[in-house]
DNA sequence: GTCCCTATTTATAACGG
DNA sequence: TCCGTTATAAATAGGGA
């Protein structure tokens, strides 16, 4: 949409790069705040800019529906697109694991606040201030690159191996997702 | 856009809003390819239909771009002043430890996809859970292969980067405290 | 509820300052 | 780098099948 039509591929350019993504960024939160509008939808939004910096959109809080999400999605609920309305028991179902779900998630916070707080008393500072330009870093990166490694092949053979399977030779079933809500959190700006 | 302007407000008429959301919702979605193809960014997005369906897109598995985000809520990792860019070195450890999490979500994932298998071998699960584990285990692999690779190149690059680092030699320094023990780590498995 | 069509409205790529 | 402007490409509201 613009002068020329672009190909919807990697941009190399840097900058192009960065003003592509906050045009885009603003358009896409643009529509998620109509959708929420008109259909009255919740949605939520996290984005990292080529530059790392964290954007979010969503009409509640955002952590609400992740964890609305999260309690759910361990039980590979279908995002199916045509299967119409979901059971009344269905609904049950997830509104239940949902509150489990969510309990848990603050158990797990509470935890990681605990730590950082620790952390930070005993002057080793935030895990992110780590010094990782050293050998070990090296090392270690060495290393995990290797499991990465390990984990594609056995990833390429499973992808492989279902990709026969009759029953599940779906490949041009569309990833399917619904829903948006919005609510902006920019950090550095 | 359309044969006639709408007003952004609240659509009472049910159907006439269940279309609208189905279409805007492809709408964003297709919007966030864009936005990921286009720039390299990592987007995720979770909605709510009006009737509480959950639909959800990411170019990575959602749980990894979510955890992205709460994880650095969750270290309190300062917004950063208002110079509009974060330190190299800041944002390195950012998205290194977010490609650490990568493999973490994939593990998880694996998880998830053993055990529905594993119920709908013995019939034991709800029909949606063993009917969408097939069909979302190869979508989801996919994606997971591709952010694999996207990962593994980037930490390639990094290696070698380092390689060439000479004030790098503090073989002790741990890497990051945080609970991870790679030595001890079994990947998948 | 689902596609498809197309008149219109929007989004936006390339520029200019 | 960050705002406008403008020519064009895309998204989509209302209909028809």
């Amino acid at each position: 949409m613009g002068r020329h039509k672009i190909p919807i591929e990697h941009i190399n350019e840097k900058s192009k790069k960065q003003v592509t993504f906050s045009k885009r960024r603003q358009g896409i939160f643009s529509k998620a705040t109509e959708l929420s509008k008109l259909t009255g939808a919740d949605i939520a939004i996290i984005t990292f800019s080529p530059g790392g910096r964290p954007f979010t959109f969503s009409n509640k809080p955002v952590e609400s529906v992740v964890h609305r999400y999260l309690s759910q999605d361990h039980y590979n609920i279908p995002p199916l697109v045509n299967t119409g309305s979901i059971s009344e028991e269905e609904r049950l179902v997830r509104q239940y694991m949902d509150e489990i779900r969510v309990l848990e998630e603050v158990k797990k916070r509470e935890k990681e606040i605990q730590k950082a707080k620790r952390m930070r008393k005993e002057g080793s500072g935030f895990w992110w201030e780590a010094e990782i330009s050293c050998e070990t870093s090296l090392v270690e990166l060495e290393k995990i690159r290797d499991a990465m490694l390990e984990v594609k092949s056995k990833i390429d053979k499973r992808v492989e191996k279902m990709s026969t399977i009759d029953d599940c030779l779906w490949d041009d079933v569309e990833f399917i997702d619904d829903g948006y809500n919005w609510d902006e959190h920019s950090w550095l700006n």
